[in-house]
DNA sequence: CCGCATCCTTCTTGATACTG
DNA sequence: CAGTATCAAGAAGGATGCGG
């Protein structure tokens, strides 16, 4: 498993004079995977950004608890989510968003925005590029 | 091929009290593809932000031409680059960043920025993180 | 020079079964 | 309930050769 966020050019590329040198790219490494987001997300939304495992699953629609679980572990690694572990008889976890999980959140709402405010234009365009392919 | 931007929860999870519905999610199924944003990145560069695809290959460390091709078929299908053909010679074909295209930029920027700032602590976590699981 | 087709490899995800 | 291990399927990416 390739545990990186990878940041922008990996090529040597110079930095360039107009913005900051690295475009945000990469990072999508981890945020772009399958289920990633949707649980941050999820967590967000939970009271005291808390949830059990076993509801988490239950509301992320589709997931499987392999996936779950690889998930969630890569973002303890990286701090975005801490694990708390209850040595019950049946076992509990819960997992809760950290000051940092809830900041790639927030990071995110500039392209959220941009894709809800472009989603139409980008859908017609396709529409007439595939149109004229035919 | 998936031509899709897929915009956070595909789930029927219902819309929260809290944020607006749906967290920037899946745009990373076209976003954070390997090249996707390094091409429009260097395009954003660029004189005009318009570079013709022997450019573009040269400076895009490690793309092959397959890739390239790829990648710059799906922006233009989005709208984000416009292809300029040339029937010359030796044919010559230009990409241009459009409006569009420098806005997903812009939108990227507040993520760009998250990273920058916390990447530092993200590779802690994962040192303690690896360094404890031995 | 640019693009496409083909083949092959690698990575990600899903399905399933088993353990503390 | 939560986690792990194993196997199989699919998608993404790379290598290469041909063609306009």
């Amino acid at each position: 498993m390739d545990n990186s966020i990878r940041v922008g050019s990996q090529q040597g590329q110079a930095d360039s004079p107009q913005f900051r040198p690295i475009p945000s790219n990469g990072i999508c490494t981890r945020l772009g995977d399958k289920w990633t987001v949707h649980v941050l997300w999820r967590l967000s939304l939970a009271n005291e950004c808390r949830l059990r495992f076993s509801t988490l699953k239950k509301e992320l629609d589709g997931v499987t608890q392999r996936m779950l679980t690889l998930t969630l572990r890569n973002l303890e690694r990286d701090g975005l989510v801490t694990r708390h572990y209850f040595p019950e008889v049946p076992p509990r976890v819960e997992y809760e968003l950290t000051q940092m999980g809830a900041g790639v959140l927030r990071a995110l709402e500039g392209l959220n925005y941009w894709v809800r405010e472009n989603l139409p234009a980008i859908e017609e365009h396709r529409r007439i590029f595939d149109e004229a392919k035919q």
